[in-house]
DNA sequence: TTAATAGTGTCTGTCAGACACTATGTG
DNA sequence: CACATAGTGTCTGACAGACACTATTAA
């Protein structure tokens, strides 16, 4: 009942599920597989824990999610642990999954041909049980979104609360009222006014700009009651 | 940038954070540790991964529960991964942490010196990051029970509203109305009352008393509009 | 009847949904 | 001015908090 000390380890890697909305489509980030399970296919970004340079798991999946990406997230929260023998051909693996967020307005600069991006409602089948972890990406995200301020990071820099509102809607997928939505907004206090900046100008009645307060740039939810779809 | 195939794992472990209420205090249970690092001393009940005989990481964690409890928990969930190189001093490790939550009646057979329950109140420190995981635990029962009806596995097999009131206001520390609870107890539609079996006698009217409903017994959580505490 | 707890009726304040209204820019 | 989108005033229904009231048992 008490094996000697330590029996032979799984394999650990961590994948990252980074989501950004790209024309109010959820996307996800898919990487070119180099190594051996599924060379060639659209995976997840992944890798190993580096036991010598990895402080932590938080510190691997973002040192992973910039070699496979280049990109910084300025949303990453640990979505679930998947582990089993089912789901690696090499046998028993691990995988501690994050989930990130990011404004489309940053991907653009990355092109490269090991990365693309996805809407995820075309997704039907990933190598692994990635699949299955986006859809629990999914789930996440729009539970979060309906009570965190966390969908908030996939605007741009700048935008008004029309565009916010979209991407509320687009996410939760439905439409809420707009004055609900925007008593809502205000009790989470995670904005601030910003000088119009560059107005796009049009034929009617330029619109507030807002952007992520501070406190929310850096990270975390604030908690609120939720909103009705109608 | 590309290493060979795989760089050497860290330890994988699983530990369990199993919590009930004796006596209106949240308890945690803790095993003394028969191995290595902190031998001798009360930490969460753990335990490699068992590549062979595991199918899964919840797999796992239940016969380490078994194994070291003798407890099958009605409620298993993943908490969250803990991993880093700063928790074990045997070097970089990772453990995936469930927590669980059992009835107090169910414990009482269960006597054995290398199991013991602790009020989480008086907990100071434990070995590894153990006391900042329990910590974890006790903010995800929280939040859960505000919403859902996992607390409800504390309770023994027949319960009365009242006794689930106590046990509610224990957990969230703070009292509620009879009326809104109860309102909010229906709303969540997990429990059906039972015929009263052996009624404790006392000088005023019984109590009806309830059990919860077998879809809820073998499993998950009901969303709900949350309470607020007076 | 009294004591003591179980359980309900119901008023009220709060807040989200609805929706029409005002505001403010350009052409 | 018209037009289009931004932003607000405000009514209403749903529902949680409060609390007093009724119900039911044994002594």
């Amino acid at each position: 009942m008490n094996p000697q000390s330590a029996p032979p380890s799984p394999l650990v890697t961590v994948d990252v599920v980074l989501l950004t909305l790209i024309e109010q489509q959820l996307h996800v980030a898919l990487c070119k597989r180099e190594r051996d399970p599924f060379t060639g296919a659209w995976a997840l970004p992944g890798g190993y824990v580096h036991v010598q340079d990895d402080a932590d798991v938080i510190s691997a999946a973002e040192r992973i999610l910039r070699e496979k990406t280049k990109i910084d997230a300025p949303y990453l929260e640990q979505l679930a642990t998947f582990a089993g023998s089912h789901r690696d051909p090499r046998g028993w693996s691990l995988s501690v999954v994050y989930f990130a967020v990011v404004s489309s307005s940053l991907i653009e600069a990355q092109q490269q041909d090991s990365l693309k991006w996805v809407p995820v409602s075309t997704i039907r089948s990933l190598p692994f049980d990635h699949a299955a972890i986006v859809q629990t990406a999914i789930s996440r995200i729009q539970s979060k979104t309906g009570y965190s301020s966390v969908f908030m990071h996939m605007m741009p820099e700048k935008f008004t609360l029309s565009a916010l509102q979209e991407t509320y809607e687009a996410l939760m997928g439905g439409a809420v009222d707009k004055r609900s939505f925007r008593r809502w907004v205000d009790s989470l206090d995670a904005l601030k006014p910003v000088g119009s900046g560059d107005t796009p100008l049009a034929s009617h009645r330029p619109a507030q700009y807002y952007a992520l307060k501070p406190a929310f740039k850096t990270q975390l939810a604030v908690t609120a009651k939720s909103l009705d779809l109608k």
